[in-house]
DNA sequence: TCTCAATCAATGTATCGTCAACAGTTAGAT
DNA sequence: ATCTAACTGTTGACGATACATTGATTGAGA
């Protein structure tokens, strides 16, 4: 059971995970009433061509499968902070589309969340850690078309 | 957004791990019948001294509360793989004891599980990678008592 | 044009997790 | 000793999620 050091590599990740993971939940919910699915849920879509994304896409990135993302939807659009928006090309499809108080939500969190990963995560590690991390990470996820979807709107973001 | 690395390293973990969690998840489930919850539960409590753990212990290290905890210990005690035992030393306390029915699932599982981690995980990383993690994952859970608890029972294991 | 399988989002049902309240127990202060 | 506060695990009510199914839409082939 300890011969494999990707065995414990992923039992520290497990760890590690639940930890920090849970401190950012805590910090957006009680100094911005925001569920972590929720940011989740906006970041991405924010950052996504057109600051819009279909359920598809969506339900294949998140946590959350596809059947739970109508009702999470449901709710942050019933917040305001997204809506429903029918496909033009595809008439099943729904596009989900940022509001401005989104975006204004959005941008009045970011600088919180940005120090909470720092103090809960960040503060940990030095340079190379990190970024050796973000390496690894990046090599696990070699040929997730959501990651690199998700990388890639970096620069065309329209 | 893009001038702190260790929110850079933050994201890939997060992508990595709902990728990798995700499968093996799935993996356990398909093959073995066993949720990855009663799994963890389950290895949890046989590696600890004595093969038994506290509510509270378990609570603590898993993202679930303590109720949640003792309905899930339900089901777990339900399929026979584990039982609780009235605290000799403290009448308030209850620990979860594994059954021989549990260690022997486990050990059924745990060949299956290290392939599992192996091929979702494992396979996309050389050695210096994961020892990268490991380490950085340790760092970041410095402190972390709980964590430190399960960490030194796999040498005073009983 | 018609049919049929595939896809998409929504919904019904059962399950699961959380929150608040609770009884029993322990520890600390007076 | 007694009293009070804190802790431990459990329970009921509630909310959220997963799984399977439904209704609608699309596109390809006959």
């Amino acid at each position: 059971m300890e011969d494999h050091v990707a065995v414990d590599a992923w039992r520290g990740i497990l760890f590690a995970y639940s930890k920090v993971f849970r401190a950012l939940e805590v910090d957006l919910l009680e100094h911005h009433d925001l569920p972590a699915a929720w940011f989740d849920v906006m970041a991405r879509v924010r950052q996504a061509p057109g600051q819009r994304l279909r359920f598809r896409q969506l339900g294949d990135v998140s946590l959350l499968t596809r059947s739970g993302m109508t009702r999470l939807v449901d709710r942050i659009e019933a917040a305001g902070y997204v809506r429903r928006e029918p496909s033009p090309e595809d008439r099943r499809g729904v596009y989900v589309v940022i509001t401005q108080a989104g975006i204004d939500k959005l941008d009045d969190v970011w600088p919180d969340h940005v120090a909470s990963i720092q103090e809960h995560f960040g503060k940990y590690l030095d340079q190379d850690d990190a970024i050796a991390l973000r390496a690894a990470a990046e090599k696990v996820l070699a040929g997730d078309e959501a990651y690199e979807a998700a990388l890639a709107v970096g620069e065309e973001d329209s």
